[in-house]
DNA sequence: CTAGCATGATCAC
DNA sequence: TGATCCTGCTAGC
């Protein structure tokens, strides 16, 4: 499931496993060949992600960039020593599925024959990870990793990844909400800017990185904003509500490893919670709204599809068109 | 088994 | 707006 959270996942499963570590990169595919052997053998210095992208800086200054697109995914093993390294519970896979850990203990002899189409191999002394079916996978200069991360636009997952490193000792905790409150402010000016539907306005990376199609609905749900609202209309109380919002749960999301945007007390306590009960209006098209009952409405808005409550989410009367 | 779809984004027109 | 990249899950036969 790659939106935001995932990416931070990741971000914190390579620093944990990686970080400070000499590693092999190899493309058993080979479409990544080139670019694997210009840091194949260097040591992975520091990973980070930013919206929905992963960056690894490694000791020879050159950066690996990973965007996973719609079904890119990593595969993870290894032994004990790597598991225990993991601080958000050793999964077998991130990206569109997070499959939980095996609890059997299998012996770790490195890593095994790659199957299928694997884009990328990174092995270290005590594990490996394996990467499928990625929209972006290549080496680059600093210069050009600064255009990319210049192209982002502020990231609500901002805050967890300075706690992240702060509990490493190598950020200040404080910087967090410094750096939450200053992005906050970065996302209210780019809303001023276009008064483009604030649900397209939401799925640009370059508006607010990290936000996909579900917690872009869920997000607007939560807040009770219509879709076809104005992105300049919103108001200030409401774009900091949403801004703070999509934080929370974002939030959850690194830590729970799968996006789950209801409220204990709106969930159907007969179902599991996940996927089940998880969702407000994501793929509930003609189901009955959590809170009000209506039928939950879809559109297809530039390819992707778009999910909201007609009644809850009810454009204000000064914008409804006479 | 296969067809269709998916939490993404770019490119051509 | 549509084609494309390219993988894996799942609904339906």
């Amino acid at each position: 499931m790659p939106e935001g959270h995932s990416l931070h996942r990741l971000a914190r499963q390579f620093d944990d496993v990686f970080g400070g570590q000499t590693v092999l990169v190899t493309s058993p595919q080979g479409r990544f060949s080139s670019d694997a052997a210009r840091i194949d053998g260097h040591q992975l210095e520091q990973a980070f992600a930013k919206g929905k992208q992963l960056f690894c800086r490694f000791s020879n200054d050159l950066y690996l960039r990973v965007h996973l697109g719609l079904y890119g995914a990593f595969n993870f093993g290894g032994d004990s020593y790597f598991t225990g390294a993991s601080s958000i519970g050793a999964p077998r896979k991130i990206g569109e599925i997070e499959a939980s850990a095996s609890t059997d203990a299998e012996k770790y002899t490195g890593p095994p024959a790659p199957v299928g189409a694997v884009r990328a191999r990174i092995v270290s002394e005590h594990g490996w990870a394996d990467l499928r079916g990625p929209t972006a996978c290549e080496v680059l200069e600093y210069e050009q990793v600064q255009i990319h991360l210049d192209k982002l636009g502020p990231d609500p997952l901002i805050g967890s990844a300075v706690r992240f490193r702060a509990a490493k000792g190598q950020a200040d905790l404080a910087d967090a909400d410094i750096r939450l409150e200053a992005g906050f402010k970065e996302f209210r000016a780019n809303l001023m800017k276009t008064k483009t539907a604030i649900g397209i306005v939401l799925m640009n990376q370059a508006l607010i990185s990290g936000v996909g199609n579900i917690y872009r609905a869920e997000a607007l749900f939560r807040n009770r904003i219509a879709p076809e609202l104005p992105a300049n209309e919103l108001s200030a109380q409401k774009a900091k509500s949403l801004w703070w919002d999509i934080v929370s749960v974002m939030e959850d999301g690194v830590r729970d490893g799968k996006i789950i945007t209801t409220l204990p007390e709106d969930r159907d306590p007969q179902g599991v919670v996940w996927p089940d009960n998880a969702y407000y209006v994501y793929q509930r098209q003609g189901m009955g709204c959590r809170k009000c009952s209506a039928q939950i409405s879809l559109a297809e808005i530039a390819a992707r599809k778009l999910y909201w409550c007609p009644r809850c989410q009810k454009l204000p009367r000064k914008h409804v068109k006479a």
